[in-house]
Parts: C-alpha cells; sequence; structure tokens
DNA sequence: CCATCAACGTAGCAGGTGCTACAGTTTTAT
DNA sequence: ATAAAACTGTAGCACCTGCTACGTTGATGG
C-alpha cells in the first residue's frame, strides 16, 4: 500500500473519531505519527487530504451496505438497516458525513463537491438494497432518499435522543412506508 | 432595545446569511458596524455571542410554526409544514440549526448545549402543531420527531437536490403517514 | 559507484484567531 | 456640577492556521 493511502485511512479514522469541523493538520499528524509537512508533501493540500478522508469514509459506508444482507420486507429492511446504521464503523461513519454535509451548506469547498459526489452512489446503494429486500423498481429511489433524509435528521440529533426514542421514531416511519 | 440586544439581531442575521462554522469575530463586527471589542466587551466571550445567536434564531423559529395557521389532516399538516420550512426566515434558521447541530455533533461546547436546550422547545411547537392539525395527543410527540429529523436531514441535502424531489419525498412520508 | 529521486526534519512566514490593556469619551444619576 | 457608569477606539499579545524554503537522508537503478 503507497504512503499516500496509508496515510489517508490513519487520516480517517483519526477524523471519524475526533470529527472533520475542527481538524487541522499539525494535531492529525502528530496523532497519526507524522507531520504537516508530511500531509502537505503526500497530498499537496489539505483540501486534497480532506476530499480523500471523504472518500475513504464513503468507500466504507457503501462496503457496509453491500455486505447487509436484503429483508423479506421493505419495513424489515428500514429497521434492519437503522441498526446498522446507528452503531459500529456505519454510524461514525454517516456523522462525519453529516459534518461534511453541514460544512458544504453554504457552498465552502472542497466539502459541498465531495458531499455531492458520495451521496450519488449512497443513496443508489441504500436503493439497491431497498430493491432486494422487496421494494418496486420505481419506488426504491425516492424511498432510499426518504430513508436516508430521517436516517440523516436522527443523526443530527443523535447525542440528544435517546436511543429508544430514535428506535421507535424509525419503526414509526417502516410501518407508515408499509401500511 | 438595548445595545446588546441589538447587538445580537445584526449578529443573528449575518449569521443566518454567511454561516456559523466559520463565524469570526472580527469580519462579523464589520458586516453588523461595531468592533470585535464591541462584541467582546457586550457579550464576554464569543461563546456567548453564539448563544444569543442561536436563542434569536430559536425564538424566530418557533415564531413562524405558532403563526402557521393548523391544516384540516396531518397530511396536509405535514406537507404545508414542509413549505415554510423550506423557504424564507425558517428555512435560514433551521440551516443554522443544522450547522450548530453538527458543531454539537462530538460534543463541542456551546453549540451541543444549545442545541438540546433549543430542540426540546422546538420539538414541542412542531408536536403542537400537528395535534391541531388532527393528530392524536399519544402520536403527536413522535410524529414531530419524525417530521423533524426527515426534514433536517432533507435540509442537510438541500443544495444537493432538486426542490422536486424534496417535495416529492416529503408528499411520499406525509401520505406515509396518514396512510 | 554514483546519480537520482522520493521521503523526511527543522525552521519559519504571513495571516488569522479570541481576547486584553490602556486610554479615553459620552451618558446618566445625584 | 460632579461622580459614577456605560461605552468605544487603538494596539497588541499569544496562539494557531495552511503552507513553504532549505537541507538532509536512504533506497534504487544504470
Amino acid at each position: 500500500m503507497g504512503k499516500r493511502q496509508e496515510l489517508a485511512e490513519a487520516a480517517t479514522d483519526h477524523a471519524l473519531e475526533h470529527g472533520l469541523i475542527g481538524l487541522s493538520l499539525r494535531p492529525l499528524a502528530a496523532a497519526i505519527g507524522t507531520s504537516d509537512r508530511m500531509l502537505i508533501y503526500h497530498f499537496g493540500s489539505k483540501d486534497e487530504l480532506v476530499d480523500a478522508v471523504l472518500d475513504v469514509s464513503n468507500e466504507r459506508s457503501i462496503a457496509v451496505i453491500r455486505s447487509t444482507p436484503a429483508a423479506d420486507s421493505v419495513e424489515a429492511a428500514v429497521t434492519a438497516l437503522w441498526d446498522v446504521f446507528s452503531s459500529g464503523q456505519l454510524q461514525r461513519c454517516q456523522r462525519m458525513y453529516v459534518e461534511a454535509a453541514a460544512l458544504g451548506l453554504f457552498g465552502r469547498e472542497p466539502y459541498a463537491t465531495s458531499v455531492r459526489r458520495s451521496n450519488d452512489v449512497w443513496l443508489a446503494a441504500i436503493a439497491d438494497h431497498l430493491r432486494a429486500s422487496g421494494a418496486s423498481e420505481s419506488a426504491a429511489p425516492r424511498l432510499a432518499s426518504l430513508v436516508d433524509a430521517t436516517f440523516n435528521g436522527l443523526m443530527l440529533d443523535g447525542p440528544l435522543e435517546d436511543d429508544a426514542v430514535a428506535r421507535a421514531v424509525v419503526q414509526d416511519l417502516a410501518s407508515a412506508i408499509a401500511g
């Protein structure tokens, strides 16, 4: 594995744990055993570093979705998706995605572009999963957008609400969709 | 109106337009016709300034919801809420709320505390509105959480998606809830 | 054996950050 | 009129930011 990719993975791990918003080169470099000098050397600029980190995180997210077995109903798929969404690796990746999307809310680069790029493939992966779980070909994309929006919204208020509350909301959404 | 409140309103206007994440005292002060020196004098610290800005914005949001007439069905209420949510003053306030929530995602103060505080009264206002539009007493809070999460999620991807797409997703949600 | 080039350390630059010290001026209350 | 309080301009401090200039390694390939 090239040094650049190695650093991108390590930087992603660090950003997933400490957040993307306050990210700065020197503390990041110290945490992953290198220097700001080296980060700029390998990535060219902080923006390209961030781009790489967002790409790595997005790839990890997609991998989790693709390896989640399909459910036997859309309702079951939605609740199952929330389980993988709200814990483990995917939860951290999505939390960082929310940060990136917030940073891009006012058009700031490189966040806006990177978020746009990753959102497309992400929604497609969700739609595929819903199709495999019984959603109709035509309904899947809009269903994916709805589920994605709701999950991201719950993620935003994640530190606020009880896990049980979020679970109940997801259950409401799942049965509303099915009903 | 005291000078402090006056500055808080002006700072809120500026933050609503330029974002909360990159906010710094000197450019803000210059834009609203004062100096960083004065902002610190009147607010004590940047954190307290941010607190005040978030409070003003939240109050404006609540005022909009409270002045929105009730609909004659929950389904109609949800789509009508999205209309006021996705345009005008409320859209900007919610966009900034999303920024604040993202800033608080990793527990950073004063954002985490301020977001928690405003979210309570905000959800209560949504629930009240849904009750007035025919939602049952018991279902209203969870419905409010669901609607709020979905709207915030759509707001996050607002710059990405077409307005029509978001509208369709909201329509799906509304009819799913009603059905 | 030597040249080449990627990899890296040290030091530093220019600009921005929140915030403060000091010295006033204006307004208010008595 | 006088004392107190509220307000404000000017400079500047200590720190952080992304990034760069310069010099040094260490491995590789002809």
